[in-house]
RNA sequence: GCGGGAGUAACUCAGUGGUAGAGUGCAACCUUGCCAAGGUUGACGUCGAGGGUUCGAAUCCCUUCUCCCGCUCCA
């Protein structure tokens, strides 16, 4: 028997594949032929997404003093989004080339000083032919071609040119933003615009300053989806502290949706405009940053190991002083080596006292903390007031759980090179069943009722089991092995004259015998460890 | 959005103008009883959607939607 670490490209179908027939993951909305990047989480995938994020909680909260917990508005006031810089920043300017078609930012565009040459370069004579008529009736005429290049054009005044064919014939800026819009309340924002055109305000007026009028009209009940849950822990961040007492250093720490209106969505589940994050702020004095920035990437990693994920299959990659944006004085990210290659899982960010001072200034109420037992360094006198600096770990969810999958996600062969079963080799405490029971015999009556009582056994302890009946007990254990459920426990003849059923282990499939009374706790046990 | 590939049964796919198929899976039964066993029977499709050409379209043409691979990215 041999194992598969398949890399190719259709390592990703398959796991879409199994997502779909086994029920992890559906695409949204499919009987009206789908919704671009959005999808649904089948009745096995929700237990597992929420296995991972309660294992998360659990090590961000419950085994820790330091750490609280958050669940704000996914809308919030809009305000908070000037403030965070959101409203101003998180945007692209957006270019088409008139020439090849590309799509690019501006700003990630190679630079040309105004004037210079810009030879264009298509990917063949055809097309730069082609390009070279559409240009003439544009009325760029005068360039000249040689091959695939043509000579001739100048850079403009934006000082840049497409990065893919060096064109400088480019579309208008257009700003793509980030953030979906909505508007709140029970007027009628078109109305709004409507009333604002009859009034005759928009006489003349060009396609900017029509723009520039709807804006205004929209604006003033314009609300926007969040784009990151960390704004609603800084919002609260005085709420959590005072009604908590928390003393610092502490964390706040949230789950939950977020929305982007990307440029592109790809992988499945990996980039998509609706997404879940698991987010922490831990609020720390001034100077701590580098300290615990160094701590939590550290402990960020050993947790998703600790979920299993291949050591191997995970890194770090730091920002470099470029990368940083300009208020943060380190980042880390956390990759995850996935079928198409590395890319983010998390990302670890020191983002010093940034976003606690913005929304300062932008409410005009202090954010600060006071602690007695310091010293103030001013005065020398005990007490001392100051703006927390922040280290955020910001990890994806929806990533997460394709992590996992991937991960998780083997084949085996037999002798003959044929594959002879698949198997999720979820980390048991992530499965979404823990454990099934299965009758050897579906005919036999006490079998039946024995299997049906163990399961009951298992409920009321807590632990999401599966009594399964269908086929033979060879497709059955194929079946679970596919859902990555951990253990099978079967009852066959000698469970009805000694009370034992095997146990059997869904990585290398040895059986154990354990007797019924102690299944529950054998499982327990098994869980505890992440016994496979 | 651009370029390339693809949409046919729940899944994987065959089917190049003439009555929609296979394997797997699913349901029932018989035999069997610990790793996708054998056998019998059965259900399932507006061939992604819309329009066009044609006596006749899964097949040819147009439009559109979705997915995959590149460009894109910072959860």
């Amino acid at each position: 028997m041999s194992q598969s670490e398949s890399k190719e490209p259709e390592l990703m179908q398959k796991i879409v594949s199994l997502c779909k027939r086994r029920g992890f993951v559906f695409q949204s909305s499919e009987i009206y032929g789908g919704l671009r990047s959005a999808y649904d989480y089948g009745p096995m995938g929700v237990e597992l997404k929420r296995n991972l994020m309660n294992e998360w909680w659990s090590a961000m909260v419950h085994t820790r003093e330091d750490i609280v917990g958050l669940e704000s508005s996914i809308i919030m006031h809009p305000q908070v989004w000037q403030s965070s810089g959101h409203l101003a920043n998180f945007k692209d300017p957006l270019v088409d080339c008139l020439v090849c078609q590309e799509r690019f930012r501006a700003d990630k565009a190679p630079r040309r000083e105004p004037g210079a040459p810009a030879p264009i370069e298509l990917s063949d004579k055809g097309r730069a032919k082609l390009a070279q008529e559409k240009l003439a009736q544009a009325g760029h005429e005068g360039l000249t071609r040689d091959g695939k290049t043509l000579q001739g054009a100048v850079a403009g005044d934006r000082g840049y040119v497409c990065p893919n064919c060096g064109s400088p014939f480019l579309s208008p800026e257009r700003d793509f933003s980030g953030m979906f819009r909505s508007n709140l309340g029970p007027v009628d924002p078109i109305k709004g615009v409507i009333d604002a055109v009859k009034r005759g305000v928009s006489e003349g007026a060009d396609d900017k300053a029509l723009r520039a009028l709807a804006e205004d009209v929209l604006a003033k009940s314009a609300v926007y989806l969040r784009p990151e849950t960390a704004q609603g822990m800084f919002v609260q961040f005085l709420n959590v502290q005072q009604s908590q007492s928390m003393k610092v250093p502490f964390g706040i720490a949230q789950m939950g949706k977020s929305f982007r209106n990307e440029i592109t969505v790809e992988h499945f589940i990996f980039r998509s405009c609706e997404f879940e994050q698991m987010e922490m702020e831990y609020f720390c004095a001034p100077g701590e940053g580098p300290k615990y920035l160094e701590y939590w990437k550290d402990q960020r990693l050993s947790w998703w190991q600790s979920i299993g994920l291949t050591p191997e299959r995970l890194r770090f990659r730091p920002h470099g002083p470029d990368e940083l944006a300009h208020y943060s004085d380190g980042c880390f990210d956390i990759e995850y080596e996935f079928p198409w290659g590395w890319d983010e899982l998390e990302g670890i960010a020191s983002r010093t006292d940034y976003d606690l001072n913005a929304h300062a200034k932008g409410s005009g109420k202090k954010l600060h903390y006071f602690d007695a037992e310091a010293i103030d360094p001013e005065t020398g006198k005990p007490g001392r007031h100051y703006v927390p600096h922040v280290v955020e770990p910001a990890a994806g969810a929806t990533r997460g759980v394709l992590a996992v999958l991937c991960d998780a996600y083997a084949e085996e062969f037999d002798e003959q090179g044929q594959l002879s079963r698949v198997v999720l080799r979820l980390h048991p405490r992530l499965a979404p069943y823990k454990v099934a029971v299965l009758p050897l015999v579906k005919k036999d009556e006490q079998l039946v009722q024995r299997g049906r009582e163990i399961v009951t056994r298992f409920a009321e302890a807590g632990i999401a089991a599966r009594y399964d009946e269908q086929h033979t007990i060879g497709k059955r254990y194929a079946r679970h092995d596919e859902i990555g459920t951990p253990y099978c426990l079967t009852v066959d003849a000698q469970t009805l004259e000694d009370g034992t059923v095997t146990i059997r282990y869904r990585d290398d499939r040895r059986q154990e015998r354990i007797r019924v009374e102690d299944a529950v706790d054998v499982v327990n046990e098994a869980l505890r460890q992440g016994r496979r």
